[in-house]
RNA sequence: GGAUCGGUAGCUCAGCUGGAUAGAGCAUCAGCCUUCUAAGCUGAGGGUCAUUGGUUCGAAUCCAAUCCGAUUCACCA
């Protein structure tokens, strides 16, 4: 075997990726050529070969020919020359027009088996134990998780693991919205329809039941709106006379001043919300480090108010209200205390930004929060910037776009709100139910089947809405999201699972044994390219806050995996250095997805 | 009106720090199960990359304008 372990970092475990070494190299050649022209590493475009040409990475050449005054091809022969005489990663070299196709060793995919450590390899530096915060989730109290939670709870897991992964220090928090107008109101309803009715007494999940008054008390306040319009009242004035609404709005008065019987009603109501919430999270998932209550954070910030006041960065108007002037950022003014002196939204913001980083010192806090709020988030770190606080320059608002059902907006209005609860039931139900019709429920306890359609289901799920990319608004397309079948979860849970059974009928062992990777086949390489990008890759997703990502690399490794399957037999191999070799391959492939996949959340089956 | 984001195949989406003939999946059509799991593989058809102009050797990608869609600009949260 030839020695090729000079291009990794000598000081350092992490194996350089194979697009890198190849820029570094070109750039010794470059340096060797034409020393005078000074190219650096990052001056070099490197691509991988298009399957229609012969080699396997591709530098650009083009952007070079005017400053070094040679042409295209000349340029190419002379760089390709230089690297295969000069660098043992390079066998061949081929120039078309302006591309310098250049040929990999096979002996480096040997090296590269033997070598590669999936854990530590896939660290990024610069993220290494930097103290991370995903704030995710964060629902009100009032009314169950629909699927635009989902999105949010599956894109604040897949982050904080995939940040995690890459080296983070991460914690996951979520900022219970538990207070305020329309908490009161679903209490309110309760109280005048409920008759003591609890979630036990109607065997309804709690946050379904509290939601259920929530919905109720919107009802007869327009019946009451209709009503005293229809005697006489302008609309406008209507909303706010209507007893229901004026009842929410001493509600409000009272829980604020700690009226015994509201605070006993708040509590019980809310621990009918989080029982229910606990359900839900377990079954998707989610988990959090630390939870905070607005109950007790919305009150933070008040002083923060004195001090952009001292300091000059807000300023006070003749009512007493509180403002800062943000039109030099292009923004516009906002407001930061009322006259009353009360403190609004973004206040608590702001002092829960500063509470967050003095209890774990946190570097990066990423808000997994709807795009509609993109100026709310703006706002905020230009506020904390401007006052100086050491957690601003942390700030990261996760924007991500609406989920939106082939027949437009989900609407509660219109009853088209799709219940989380019942999305992930439905999934399951679904999983179970191809599953049976394919005939393959054989060899599984009870325990398992089920364990294996929640995996399927919910993986499908998970999947659906992590592959597109965040910031962009999606449609849910509920025949789409069902479907087992190409760009899917299932698709690589079903690769997974088959070399899982591969591996089980061959009896593979790991070896320490040096593979033969000569004469290597087009479906094996094919596969080993994939596999070397994936710390690449994993970087990538952890830079960009990217799962879809990670989303689009596995779903390939899935489908070279397939190819290779179709093509390279393992337990018939050639030869016993080849199913060696392919058994090596297809169990780092296994791992990969698997790792992959975990840290999207979703599971990989060994036997489906 | 200002700001921000989006517009790529019939549908859902990749590709966007400029690079070879713009890619997947679904759907449609045609093949492949006496050999490791066919929830798979192979192939075909399908495109004015919203429009127009600019930058350059080269633009889906960068810039400008326009059109369409969304969000936001509360003494709400």
């Amino acid at each position: 075997m030839r020695y090729l372990c000079s291009l990794y970092y000598k000081n350092k475990h992490i194996m350089k990726s194979l697009a890198e070494q190849v820029k570094v190299s070109a750039a010794k050649a470059f340096q060797s050529l034409f020393p005078e022209a000074n190219v650096q590493e990052n001056d070099i475009l490197v691509n991988e070969t298009k399957p229609e040409f012969k080699g396997d990475y591709t530098i650009v050449l083009f952007p070079f020919v005017k400053s070094l005054r040679q042409n295209p091809v000349a340029l190419g022969n002379a760089l390709g020359a230089w690297l295969v005489d000069n660098n043992e990663l390079f066998t061949a070299h081929e120039t078309v027009s302006g591309f310098l196709n250049l040929s990999v060793s096979d002996a480096y995919w040997s090296t590269f088996l033997s070598d590669y450590t999936l854990d530590t390899d896939t660290k990024d530096t610069s993220l290494s134990d930097k103290k991370v915060m995903v704030e995710y989730s964060s629902p009100n109290t009032n009314k169950p998780l629909h699927l635009g939670h989902l999105r949010n709870n599956f894109l604040g897991n897949a982050v904080a693991g995939i940040v995690a992964a890459a080296g983070a220090e991460v914690t996951k928090t979520c900022v219970v919205n538990d207070r305020g107008v329309h908490i009161c109101k679903s209490m309110i309803a309760w109280q005048l329809f409920a008759n003591g009715a609890t979630p036990q007494s109607e065997g309804i999940k709690g946050d379904h039941f509290v939601g259920d008054y929530y919905v109720q008390f919107n009802d007869e306040y327009k019946r009451q709106i209709k009503e005293l319009v229809a005697g006489g009242m302008e609309e406008k004035q209507a909303e706010q006379e209507a007893p229901i609404m004026k009842a929410t709005q001493q509600m409000l008065v009272d829980w604020e001043a700690g009226k015994p019987e509201v605070m006993s009603l708040w509590n019980t109501m809310n621990s009918w919300v989080y029982e229910g919430f606990d359900t839900t999270y377990k079954a998707i998932g989610s988990t959090f480090d630390k939870i905070y209550y607005e109950s007790n954070t919305y009150l933070l910030g008040k002083d923060l108010v004195e001090e952009g006041l001292a300091k000059g960065v807000f300023y006070q108007k003749e009512d007493g209200s509180v403002w800062i002037d943000l039109t030099t950022d292009g923004l516009d003014e906002k407001l930061v205390r009322r006259k009353d002196g009360t403190s609004v939204y973004i206040t608590q913001d702001i002092g829960l930004a500063v509470e967050k980083q003095k209890e774990y010192g946190i570097e990066e806090s990423i808000y997994v929060v709807g795009d509609e709020q993109n100026y709310h988030f703006k706002v905020l770190k230009l506020i904390c910037q401007k006052l100086g606080l050491p957690a601003a320059d942390g700030i990261y608002h996760l924007s991500y776009g609406m989920v939106e059902l082939p027949t437009g907006k989900m609407k509660s209005r219109e009853g088209t709100v799709v219940d989380a609860d019942d999305l992930v039931a439905e999934m399951v139900r679904l999983a179970q139910e191809q599953t049976e019709a394919a005939g393959k429920t054989e060899g599984f306890s009870t325990e398992e089947l089920a364990a294996l359609y929640e995996m399927i289901g919910l993986g499908a799920l998970k999947f659906y809405l992590l592959r597109v990319e965040p910031k962009k608004k999606m449609i849910f397309n509920p025949e789409e999201s069902i479907d087992l079948h190409g760009f899917t979860a299932t698709f690589i849970q079903y690769a997974h699972a088959r070399i899982c059974s591969v591996l089980r009928k061959t009896g593979y062992q790991a070896t320490t044994v040096a593979l033969d990777t000569h004469d290597i086949f087009p479906e094996e390489k094919a596969l080993l390219v994939q596999l070397e990008q994936y710390p690449a890759i994993l970087q990538q997703a952890a830079a960009e806050l990217n799962p879809a990502a990670l989303c689009n690399y596995s779903f390939k490794l899935a489908q070279a995996f397939n190819s290779f399957y179709d093509k390279c037999s393992i337990a018939n191999a050639e030869s016993a250095a080849k199913k060696q070799l392919r058994s090596e391959i297809a169990s780092l492939t296994a791992k990969t997805l698997k790792h992959g996949l975990g840290l999207l959340g979703i599971g990989v089956p060994e036997k489906m």
